[in-house]
DNA sequence: TTACTCCATCGACGTTTGTCAATATTCGGA
DNA sequence: TCCGAATATTGACAAACGTCGATGGAGTAA
């Protein structure tokens, strides 16, 4: 039997650590880097994340997500899917609900990407 | 006749100041928010604004950019202007050469939306 | 003027995306 | 065990997107 700790820790893809502006980017990091953005480039998907981030715990139950977004219920949870996959947020399901959870660092590595000012 | 100091200073559209994390954000902030992600969340255009940001005067001229992109020249043009109109990128002709350059605050105005826990 | 170069725009195309209604799945309670 | 509630998945469709070849416009040099 294998005894899984921490499951939570990103597998951390290429796309970390160099900023954009320090040296030209190849096309492989170019690749990931945009697949995130692509995932945080709706504004749906910017609310959910807002939604999440300003709940207890920074965790919401989807019931109480589909509401305040105005979208049908499937749109919704293809959103979160989306922002589950691009590794933002998690899942956790307890009885019939399900709650998604913000990845810690998720937010910040990506925007630490994006410029050398702006971070340290 | 007007003078027009430092055009440069860019309208600060709607989406600045409060990151993501630290209140649910409002639909038009997203929408705004989402256009200015959407036009960065794409491999070529990740590449370009990167080897600008690399050049010297972070600035270059379309011609060096055509090749190592290794797609069509209107292809290219085509991402330019995306970037450009995203606030991203800035355009000035020199006899047949067109220049583009990195607008100085943008990416980092952008990269502190994303986190508090980054910036600062 | 003519010819050539650099770049932007246009029109067309296949692909991806955001959305919904319908359906499936999973769980808790009667 | 059967039913209702909360989510996920599927299938469909219109709109948006990335790409190209062809064309247009503006600058330079002969």
């Amino acid at each position: 039997m294998t005894v899984t700790l921490l499951p939570m820790a990103e597998p951390q893809d290429a796309v970390c650590c160099t900023p954009l502006t320090r040296e030209t980017i190849d096309a492989e990091r170019a690749e990931d880097l945009a697949r995130k953005l692509k995932a945080l480039a709706d504004p749906t998907r910017l609310r959910l994340v807002s939604m999440v981030a300003a709940s207890d715990g920074e965790e919401a139950c989807v019931c109480d997500l589909i509401d305040p977004v105005g979208l049908s219920q499937p749109t919704v949870s293809h959103h979160l899917k989306i922002l589950m996959e691009a590794g933002f947020l998690t899942r956790s399901k307890r009885g019939t609900w399900a709650y998604y959870k913000l990845v810690p660092g998720a937010l910040g590595q990506l925007s630490q990407l994006l410029d050398v000012t702006a971070s340290r």
